[in-house]
RNA sequence: GCGCCCGUAGCUCAAUUGGAUAGAGCAUCGGUCUUCGGAACCGAGGGUUGCAGGUUCGAGUCCUGCCGGGCGCGCCA
């Protein structure tokens, strides 16, 4: 799929845009082409904000590159296109700068214009919700079915720190993805099967424990516990025999050995008897799982995100699918036997892909095969997305280049399904080491979101100490999350970042707190707006500040468009602080409820609900709450 | 040993996908203001973009080789 396949239709389409640098592309497209011929139809116009206001509102770098393909010097290029432009309606006169640069400056009757355009798209669209079928009317790109895979909990153990950044990053995606008009389908896969959960019922059924009266602290012990009973540490027995440790301390290894063997023939049985239905262990394996998803859905409510139980597509989902998997993969030739077990070999890569132990067992990759398979062909995806660490690209690389290699990839209009692994870094505590607690453990999810709740609720009460304590609650809860939330969002995904609460919460800088109070700050205006203010006054850009703030206002489309193709959501929150920003100035500099006319307050009042609209829907979509007060 | 990711101001991070003089916030110093929510705004200092080559009109960004840090590498998930 071409990079630019989410915008393309959007490009060449006629219909008046709101973004300029959309609506500036087309005009450039349509100028090369009739300068240079149609050959060059299809190229990309290089539209741009400008990098320093000196030089204008937009500029365009296409000519440089330009150049070379048609063999005439850039400048000349650059004229040619300017010459045969149609830009007299939106923009001052065209100038060729430096090497080819095309600097553009908007009319001054542009910007209302475009403004009056952006306001009737925000008001025309509901916020359409994960698998709505409305459309929101600035869907840049053809609609696709976008499955994203996400969140990823395990059965019997509490979610922790290693969730957060899968669930906040998937849920902004959906939204995001949705935002512009594609049918997303979240799927939670949960690690629900296999060898793991038999060990966790064996021995709670070993120790006669009551499933009814358990709890997931306990169920997360008895995890454990299972797991260590389970591990033969033959390497401690060999060592104990290769050093003569003494009778005593071989027959104490042996005995481990011995012990942990049983335990694990007991869980392999125990396997065979959920694998095949057996109603003693099925109901086990219910219980366990309620117990587990009813604290995860708990958390899920806590961070506002769009999956609910619909999404759960567990690897028990999967169980009868991973025999066909591996049978087709025989059958087409691209897998193959391997001492005993089935493998497909990547090209380039020293280790193939495993997806069937020599003991006939399944894989992990196995699974992950099935779960590809099932949201192309059954879903119909056309673009699946797997919000996953770091740590497993490799491991992605090659599922990806087997579903390639067995075609199930393959679109029914031809092309292919893209297969995309969002990866992202870890997050470290302030020793730059991942994020552990002091005894080495994970920090369980909840513990770190109550405590930013409860962080947030201190500053509130301090700052804003006249707040009825309702209100308090519900401001600390949403400046909690929301600051967790956005110091996730607001840096690269692939790069570790560092949690350090007081970062974070502050209402200083890049945070979320700050655009929440932004956010208020702006809303304040519209609630203290007389009666007779006209929510249709035009819209008046003369002071530098109202036109700065109007130019960053009209990036917002474009912004979004392109959170949902880089799938880089710190896009949006960089974009989002550069809005609140072009607002501060402008509203310190040009006074709004207290303008000199009526026209120019209506006008300012207007640009000011335009902004809370804008703000408060760019929040929305990274899942960040927004405030009356706070 | 092989592979992947990261290295930008004292600290935490950006840089419009190869564009013009590398930008923000914290911290430091200075300024604005009879608060439309000052939880604000403006300004200053601070850089050999880890190092060395290469590609071209142009490189923080692309290619090669090093250095440093992190993480993975058949029958766990």
């Amino acid at each position: 799929m071409p990079p630019h396949f989410w915008r393309q239709s959007g490009l060449h389409c006629r219909r008046m845009s709101v973004d300029p640098i959309e609506l500036l592309g087309r005009r450039f497209v349509e100028a090369i082409v009739a300068a240079f011929g149609s050959e060059f139809a299809e190229t990309d116009p290089l539209v741009r904000t400008a990098q320093n206001p000196q030089f204008g509102d937009f500029q365009s770098n296409v000519a440089m590159g330009l150049a070379k393909r048609v063999g005439r010097n850039p400048r000349e290029v650059a004229e040619a296109i300017v010459e045969q432009a149609a830009l007299n309606d939106v923009c001052e006169k065209a100038e060729v700068a430096g090497p080819g640069f095309i600097n553009l400056r908007l009319r001054g009757d542009a910007l209302p214009r475009l403004l009056e355009d952006l306001e009737g798209v925000l008001k025309n669209s509901e916020h359409p919700t994960i698998r709505s079928k409305t459309r929101s009317s600035w869907a840049s790109g053809q609609a696709a079915r976008v499955g994203v895979d996400l969140v990823g909990v395990n059965i019997a153990k509490q979610m922790h720190v290693g969730h957060l950044r899968s669930s906040i990053i998937g849920d902004t995606l959906c939204r995001v993805l949705a935002r512009v008009g594609n049918d997303v389908i979240p799927q939670n896969h949960l690690g629900d099967w296999g060898l793991q959960i038999a060990m966790v019922i064996a021995s709670l059924r070993r120790r006669g424990v009551d499933l009814d009266r358990l709890d997931l602290d306990h169920l997360e012990a008895a995890y454990r516990d299972a797991t260590l009973d389970c591990k033969a540490d033959r390497q401690a027995l060999e060592a104990a025999r290769r050093i003569n440790a003494g009778a005593h301390r071989i027959a104490e290894w042996e005995a481990q050995v011995a012990g942990a063997e049983d335990r694990l023939d007991e869980a392999k049985r125990t396997l065979v008897r959920l694998q095949q239905g057996d109603r003693d262990i099925v109901s086990a394996w219910e219980k366990i799982t309620a117990i587990t998803m009813q604290a995860c859905y708990e958390i899920y409510d806590l961070l506002d995100l769009t999956v609910t139980e619909e999404h759960n597509r567990g690897e028990s989902f999967y169980r009868e699918r991973l025999g066909p998997v591996v049978d087709e993969f025989i059958r087409s030739g691209v897998a193959k036997e391997s001492q005993g077990a089935i493998v497909v070999e990547i090209e380039g890569d020293e280790t193939p892909l495993l997806i069937r132990k020599s003991d006939g067992g399944f894989l992990y990759a196995t699974t992950d095969l099935a779960a590809i398979r099932y949201r192309l062909q059954e879903l119909r995806a056309q673009r699946v997305i797997y919000v996953v660490d770091n740590r497993q690209r490799d491991h992605f690389r090659k599922v990806f280049e087997a579903i390639r290699m067995i075609g199930w990839d393959r679109l029914p209009g031809g092309g292919r399904a893209e297969l995309r692994h969002v990866a992202f870094g870890a997050v470290c505590g302030p020793d730059g080491r991942p994020l552990k607690t002091r005894s080495g453990d994970n920090i369980r999810l909840k513990d770190l979101l109550l405590e930013a709740i409860e962080r947030a609720g201190a500053i509130v009460r301090a700052k804003n100490p006249e707040l009825p304590q309702d209100e308090q609650r519900e401001v600390a809860r949403a400046v909690g999350i929301g600051s967790v939330k956005y110091a996730d969002l607001s840096t690269h995904l692939i790069k570790d970042y560092i949690f350090a609460w007081d970062r974070m919460l502050a209402f200083e800088g890049n945070t979320g707190a700050y655009l929440q109070n932004q956010y208020v700050r702006i809303r304040s205006i519209g609630r203290k707006a007389p009666d007779g203010v006209r929510a249709d006054a035009p819209f008046l850009v003369s002071a530098a500040e109202e036109k700065a703030l109007a130019l960053a206002l009209l990036r917002y489309p474009g912004t979004i468009s392109s959170v949902a193709e880089t799938l880089e959501p710190h896009r949006l929150c960089q974009y989002l602080y550069d809005l609140a920003g072009a607002f501060s100035v402008f509203y310190t500099q040009c006074p709004v409820l207290k303008a000199e006319t009526t026209a120019l307050r209506d006008a300012r009042v207007r640009l000011a609900r335009l902004t809370e609209r804008i703000l408060g829907d760019g929040l929305g979509l990274l899942g960040i709450r927004t405030l009356e007060r706070m």
